[in-house]
DNA sequence: ATTTTTTGTGAGCAGTCGTTCAACTACGGA
DNA sequence: TCCGTAGTTGAACGACTGCTCACAAAAAAT
């Protein structure tokens, strides 16, 4: 064996998914990324790699946990799945954090030309996304909340579309007044049955 | 006066443009500025005074043509304001260029925090989107295209959206098939008549 | 023709980038 | 106890960053 590691990666992680998050991979330069996780460089790069690697190891873990967490909470557990929708929206800028960090997947794949070792882990997140909404629009429209006819691919790629528009205009610093228009308008748009109706 | 610039800012700012659109703000050294637009240095900080300088140049070159230029036509000016707006939602991926730049304000968006003297910039051509599709909405109901008692100022919200997030995915290289679905559904989301219904 | 004014050129600046590595520290096994 | 091994440290590397400026070139003013 040996000297034991000092730290816990799965910290270490999360300190760099957050810096990564808020000032992208080009923006975020290893000696910000030494204070934000208080690694020195050899012990990054005797377990990472390079800059690439942590970045990859940072996107995986925020698909594993921030993405795949949101959406079994706001997706697949929720009773009312159309309420789930909606909160799996609001959720996304009523962060309580300022400035608001955004979301990695959104970030990484605008950014995707200047780092393009991480494009496939854009895609495996996008498609959680994607499925959770397939899942839910599935649940509601067996519910007898959601008109019968409607269809689950093309509503839940129209959301995933409508999501990731979101979370650039949270980006753009749009405010929150708008961005909960904007979720109204999204869940309306699957068409939801009003009380009475149907 | 004196010796007589022998550059065309236009142009200067065209190829600057495109250089950002594809590599983003921090991806584009001022080497790479200089290849692209083939102005040294010196000239560049003459004019533009920073790096920033050109940048927001750029943009705003990007707003008063591009982003202008393309809601005048596809949403201003057709007779059919619904074939317009889906026209203006397929000519975002049917570029011809590959790989397809995407939109510099949706880039912009999202690398605002490197970038913060930009937001402004981004802000004016997101809203020249949002009227725009505004002007497309009025137009479309009351040529009884649209339900009566379709609210605009929501709808343009949503389709702004839903825009954004359609230059997401296409930075993150979804494929046209998914692209057009989308669009698809963003038309059938503004609720347009179909034949013999109303 | 000479001076003045503006523009173009590109070598070079100080600083930062991602990365490496030799020295050092702590632990398990003999 | 001493050795082998694994982990930590931070100074330093060459490459690159945004940017400057002394000089050359060209056009207007004199």
């Amino acid at each position: 064996m040996g000297r034991r590691q000092l730290w816990d990666q799965a910290e270490v992680l999360a300190s760099a998914m957050r810096l990564f998050r808020h000032r992208g991979y080009l923006g975020a330069s290893l000696r910000d990324i030494e204070e934000a996780t208080g690694l020195h460089p050899g012990s990054l790069y005797r377990v990472f790699e390079s800059k690439d690697g942590l970045f990859r190891a940072a996107l995986d873990a925020y698909n594993d946990q921030v993405v795949q967490g949101r959406v079994r909470v706001h997706l697949l557990e929720p009773t009312d799945p159309v309420a789930g929708i909606r909160s799996f929206f609001t959720s996304a800028f009523e962060t309580g954090l300022d400035p608001d960090p955004g979301c990695l997947l959104t970030n990484t794949a605008v950014e995707s030309f200047t780092v393009p070792q991480a494009t496939a882990g854009v895609r495996r997140g996008l498609d959680v996304i994607e499925s959770g909404f397939a899942d839910a629009l599935t649940r509601a429209r067996a519910l007898g909340l959601l008109s019968a006819d409607l269809d689950v691919e093309v509503s839940a790629a129209r959301l995933l579309a409508l999501y990731q528009g979101l979370l650039v205009l949270v980006r753009a610093g749009t405010p929150h007044t708008k961005l909960h228009t904007i979720t109204d308008g999204a869940i309306a748009s699957i068409g939801p049955m009003k009380e009475g109706q149907r």
